[in-house]
Order: structure tokens, then C-alpha cells, then sequence
DNA sequence: AATGAATGAGGCTTCATTCAT
DNA sequence: GATGAATGAAGCCTCATTCAT
């Protein structure tokens, strides 16, 4: 068997544990039952557990990588595009999300990854509302410190939407993403123009669920 | 020696261990040490870091049910005010905030209590508001729904402000706060009246930072 | 409340967590609890396990003490009658008869006052044989030494007739126990006379099952 | 070192401690350290101490297997040898017999596997005496009710002779065993032949002690 | 690459016991 | 007589880790 493959089943096998416990209640042990192979071999491939977790991170990163590499064009439809697969991702990985400081307190390598990422994500969604504005669905007369901030909220919002919801909601679904995106238009309103105000979808049931189409979708 | 006491004494000792590292990384081991007291005596007191989560939990809530009973005037210095001791107060129980969901999964009496106390709360807080546009703060069209709504966000934003800042900031501090107070402004700002904007402060250095302060304050 | 009465309480809740469980698997904190006392108060009355074990034993030596006193009158009823109610005592005290050579092995006080019982205990039942013989029921020619063989034979009979039979049976109760006393009339009928054979009962049932009957009863 | 070595070992060191104390007074620590072992290793071999205890079950099990593939031919000597070899057996794995109750209390697999294999050996036994009948050494008029009646009896006298004899008798030898045996062929007596009561051997001094010797001999 | 055996540390928990009240 | 607080030992178990194969 491969390396790579194993690696692979290693982090579907960790994903899946972290996401229904928390990283320090699962075991490598565990782990390694999932995967199917012995703790031997798990040691051979990662050597704690802090390795596995910078390892999926290594995949969010890429996935994110991939959506720098293709820029979405500048429409509302976009927008939203953005916003849903934004959620999907941290759904998918929402063990990172919801231990988030814990995490990276624990790892300093993987602080500096995540904020260094971060910013450079902030900054291509930061590249796209600019080109919203320009486009007349924003108001002409924001200031690029209002929509940093505006953005801000918006991150915060969907790093956490999740979490939040999910304390007092069963089920996590499209529905439930498609609230979070709700609560980011609430808080672009007062900056977009009538125009971008009435083209807005308001519902992401349209979008394909499968998330390996947001990464070349472009206008 | 009191079991009010001892019992005091270590959940004293396990709020600061659990807000550096995670409920899961502390052993009961590390919380008797840090208490000066026996492995043993500690699980006299309480049979399992479950239950030291609980009564942490019952602090949380014995403090905002001294808030429930002293509900602060409609004025918006006390908007500010309430907004502070919150974020002060998950601060202090910043662990609790850190690990929501992998907590409350643990615990399902946790989860029951948490969520009942957050419905509890957010009417309180819906009063206020209310309160607040009769005062003629916010603008009279404003509905129960969109009130309802902006409230949601704003407390998604005060239960993870500091989660979210503590990502790339190392320290937590007043400013901090003050950031956040001023993200939840932004929020309310396009339903406020000109009397409202006007009036809002936008420092919070001038409010005392004891907490035992804000429980009285009425205009 | 009286010494008495909560040491009476204590070998009672002792004695029915014993007969579930075994000795070692019970501790003295679970008989607390069982007594509805304080740790510290079980340990005021016993300060070990061993010696509710050995306040147990006085139980059944006084028990036994009590048949000493009141010797039965040769008949075959009260044959049958010495055999239930030496079931019943064994049934009730199960604990002890089960652990035996393990609790004996542990207490060596508890060996000799056990030995020193049973050698007594033995020469009853010999004497009432004997009468037994004289009275018509056993073949004259039985002598001493056969006679003892027997009795030892339907010793090991009644002490472990019912953990033979718990290990395949779900209930024990009177049926169990004619059984067992079946075992013992087979193991005499080759030294009855036939006026002996003749008039055993093969049926307990008439007998009363409360255990303070057995007390008196004599011809 | 291989695994079946090191399981062995550790069977060899928790039967003698069985032997001399009770199961629940031995701790996996000690079995640990008289195997020679590491407690983690010991834990690798077997998760817990029913465990440990099932494997010793399988020894027995497989022993009297063995006795089962190689049926005795149906001679008076290999009655006494079957009494023989079975005490013997008894005797090794006396703290199993001694604890049976609470043992099987404990493991309902242990207690299934138990009842099983002890139908299984009853019958067999029973195919024997049968055949010693049929051989001229048991009255003929023998029932086969009858019979399974005093199988049942010496099935009792075999697992708890040695319990019982213990509790007052230091020493246990060949002599023990030689009464027990005596006490078996009492019970016989009565439905055996002229010429079965003249061959029967009164001592078991005269065969091997060695219990590999049993599982071959036949006439 | 992979496995299974082995180790020792450390976690949680129960327990017997002591002691002040 | 009785209680509750406290201690420390010891039990069981899980774990990360190492290593020979």
C-alpha cells in the first residue's frame, strides 16, 4: 500500500473522530483502529497528534489555495458562492473551528499558518467587494476601512455560525448555512446599492451541493 | 475546613487552568495540585471534571441571574455597560466559550441548563431594547422580527469576539472589548435614530473595570 | 439510635450486598450506603470487613446455637426438618458457604471458631442418628465409623448442594431444597430399616418456611 | 518473545496466585510482576482479569477435552482413574472451583461455557458407568434415572471434596484425593455387583501421579 | 511500510482509614 | 454515637512511544 494512501486514510479516519469528540479525547489509538491499521504503523506515519491536525490543516489550506488560484468574478451570485462554500469547508472540518484557540495555542507552527493564511484570504475577498463596488452593487462612497471591518464581521460570522447554531440545533444543513449567509447580507445592507440590494439571492438551494464545484465556478 | 471552601478553591484553581490549556489537557491530577488539596479530597468534592465544568457553569449563571434581577435602565451608556460585562465575564469563563460545542456534547444536563439560560437572557436583553426604542434610541419601525434578528448577531459576536481576536492577538484587554462594542454598534447603527447615534459612546475606558460594579448601575 | 439497632443494620445491608456480589467486591463504603450510615459511623461499629464477616458468622453460630439448645426428638419429620431448615440457614448466609475456603483462609479466628462449630455441630447430628437407630429407623448392625462416613457424606451435601446447583439453576427455592434433601435420604436408604424407608417424607413443602419455626420444633 | 510464551507465563503466575488468595484479592499488578511483565504489557495480552480468568477456564476445558478423545476403556481401575485425574484437575484449578458461583456471577460467557462443557463431560461419564454395567460391575436392574441420580452426587462429592476437606486439613495429597475417591465408590456401592465390590481398588497410591499419564491409559 | 510486543507514565476512580467536630 | 472532610495508597485502564522483525 502507498504512503499517500494510507496518509489519506489516516486523516478521513482522524476528521471524522475529531469532528464527533474533540482532538484531546480521541486517541491515536483510535485512530489508527479507524483507519484499519495497527498503532505501529500510525506512529510510522505521524508521530503525534499535533502532526495529523497540521496535516488537515494542510488540506483546508489547499482547498482555499485552490480558490485564490481561480478568482471568482465579481457578481452577486458569486457572493454567495463564496459565502456557501466558505460554510461547507467549515463544516467539514469543524473540529478546527470549534477548538480554534486551544489548537493553536497548543501548536505555534500551525498559529502561524492559520493567521497567515487568514490574512491572505481576508485579502482576495477584500480584492473581490472592491470589485463588487466598482461593479455598482456596493456604494461608491465606501471607505476601505468600512469594508475591511465590514468583512470582519462577516468572518467572524462565518467562523462561528456554525458553532453557534449548532449549541441549541440538531441538524446542520443548508438551511442552516443558508440563515448564516442571510445574517452577512443583513450586514452588507446599509453599503450596497438599490441594485445590489434587489439582485441578492436570498436562497443557496440552487448551488450544487457537491463542493468540489466551487472551486472553478467564475461568471 | 468548609466545604464551601475547598470546593471554592478548586473551581478557582480549574477556571485558570482551563482557560490556559483545555478542559480535556487538565487532569483532575493538575486541579488537586493547583488547589493544594489531595487527588482524593477533590473527588470528595466533586466525582468528575464533569461536575467541576457544571459548577463553573453555575458561576456563569448565578452572575447574569444577578443581571436578570437588576435590569439596567434604557440608556445607552448602559447598552455599553451590558455589553462590557459580557464580554468581561466570558473572559473570565473564556474556556467555557472556547470549547462550547465539545462541551455541551459531553454534558447533555450542561447543554439543557446553557441553552435555557441563553433563552432566559436574550428576552432580557429584547426587553432592553425595546426599552430602548420607546426611549426613542432606535428608530419606531423598527419590528420584533429585525430586533430579534440583530440581537442574534450580536450575541453570536459577544460569545466569540474574543475567540476570534485571541487568534492574532496576544493580548485581551479593555480594547479589545472596545472593539467589539463597537462591531455591535456598526450593527445597530442603521436602526438607530439621530438621537441614538449621536448619544452612543464609543469608549468604554471610562466604566469601571469591576465587574461587581455593574451590577446596580441604573441612570 | 442505639449500638444495637444500627450494627444489626449494618449486617443486614452487609449481608444481602455479600450474598450478590462477594466479600472482596463489596466495599465498605457500598454497606454504608446500604445501611444508610456514614462511612465514619461504619467504621465506628467495624473498623474492618472482616470483622462484619465474622459478626456475621456469630449470626449463624447463634443460629445454630439455638437447634444445640433444643434438640429434636428422633423422628423422621424432623429428619427432614433439621436438613430444610440447615438448607435455609445456608441459603440465607450464602455469601459465606460460597467463599468459604477463601474467608477462612483470610481470617484465621474465623477458621477455628468455624472448625470448633461444625465438629460440635457434627456430634449433634450424630447423637440424633444414633437415636435415630435406636428408635428403629437405621439398620442396627450400622456402626459408629459408617456412620460418621454418612454424615459427612450429606455434610458436604447440605454446605454445597446449592452452589452446585446455582451455577445451572436460575431460582432457588423449596423445590431446591427437597432436592438436595432427596440426595441425603439416597445416600441412607442402603442403612435404613424398611419401617425407616417406609415412613420418610419425600416432600418439604408441608414444612413451614418461616425460619423462626425450625427454632423449637420437636416432637 | 513470542505472544503464546508470554501468555503462558502470565496464566502460570495468575493460577498460583488464584490458588492461594481469591480472584478479587489478586490485582493485575501482581499477576503482573509474578510473570514478570510490565502491567501495559500484561494489559496487551489480556484487557482485564475475566479475561484472564476465561483462558485458565480454557485450560481446563481443554484438558478435559483431551479426556474426552480418548474414552476410557470400562474397567474399575479407570473408574478410579477418572476420580483420580478429576480431583487432580480440581486440585490445580482449586481457586475456580472454590469461587465458582461468584465467578460465573461475574462473566455470563465464562458461566454458558461452563454449563456446556459440564453437560458434555456428564454425559460421557455417564456412557462409562453405563458400560461398566453392561461389563458385569453395576447391577443390571440399574435405571438410567437412577444412574444420572448418582452421577449427579458424585459430580457434587468430586467439585467440592476437596473445598470442603480444605477447611480442615492442611495438607492436600494423594491421600485426600484417596478419601474422596472412597467416598464416591460408598455411593456406588449399593448398585454394584459381587464382582464389582470385590474390584474395586481401594488405594489411587498405585497410579502415577503424573497427569499426563491419564489421558491414554485404557484396559 | 507495516506489525505486534513491550514499556512506563499518567489518568481516573475507589477505597480504607483518620480525625476534628 | 455519628458525621463530613481529608488523605494517600492502590486498583484499573489508556496511552504515547519504542523496537525488533
Amino acid at each position: 500500500m502507498g504512503t499517500r494512501e494510507t496518509k489519506s486514510r489516516i486523516l478521513d479516519a482522524a476528521l471524522e473522530l475529531f469532528n464527533t469528540s474533540s482532538t484531546s479525547d480521541i486517541s491515536a489509538n483510535r485512530v489508527a483502529e479507524a483507519a484499519g491499521i495497527s498503532r505501529g504503523n500510525l506512529h510510522y506515519h505521524y508521530a503525534s497528534k499535533e502532526e495529523i491536525v497540521l496535516d488537515l490543516w494542510n488540506r483546508i489550506e489547499a482547498e482555499m489555495g485552490e480558490w485564490s488560484k481561480n478568482p471568482m468574478s465579481p457578481t452577486l451570485e458569486n457572493m454567495a458562492l463564496m459565502a456557501l462554500r466558505q460554510f461547507r469547508l467549515i463544516w467539514r472540518y469543524r473540529f478546527f473551528y470549534q477548538e480554534l484557540n486551544v489548537l493553536l495555542e497548543r501548536d505555534t507552527e500551525l498559529r502561524y499558518r492559520f493567521t497567515r493564511a487568514r490574512q491572505k484570504r481576508m485579502e482576495d475577498v477584500f480584492v473581490f467587494f472592491r470589485q463588487l463596488a466598482n461593479a455598482g452593487f456596493l456604494r461608491s462612497d465606501l471607505s476601505d476601512r468600512q469594508l475591511r471591518r465590514l468583512i470582519k464581521i462577516s468572518w467572524l460570522v462565518s467562523d462561528f455560525w456554525l458553532s453557534f447554531v449548532r449549541v441549541e440545533d440538531e441538524v446542520i444543513d443548508i438551511g442552516t448555512m443558508e440563515d448564516g449567509f442571510k445574517l452577512i447580507v443583513q450586514l452588507f445592507e446599509p453599503v450596497m446599492t438599490d441594485r445590489g440590494k434587489r439582485g441578492i439571492p436570498l436562497s443557496l438551494r440552487a448551488f450544487s451541493l457537491d463542493p468540489t464545484d466551487f472551486t472553478q465556478r467564475s461568471a
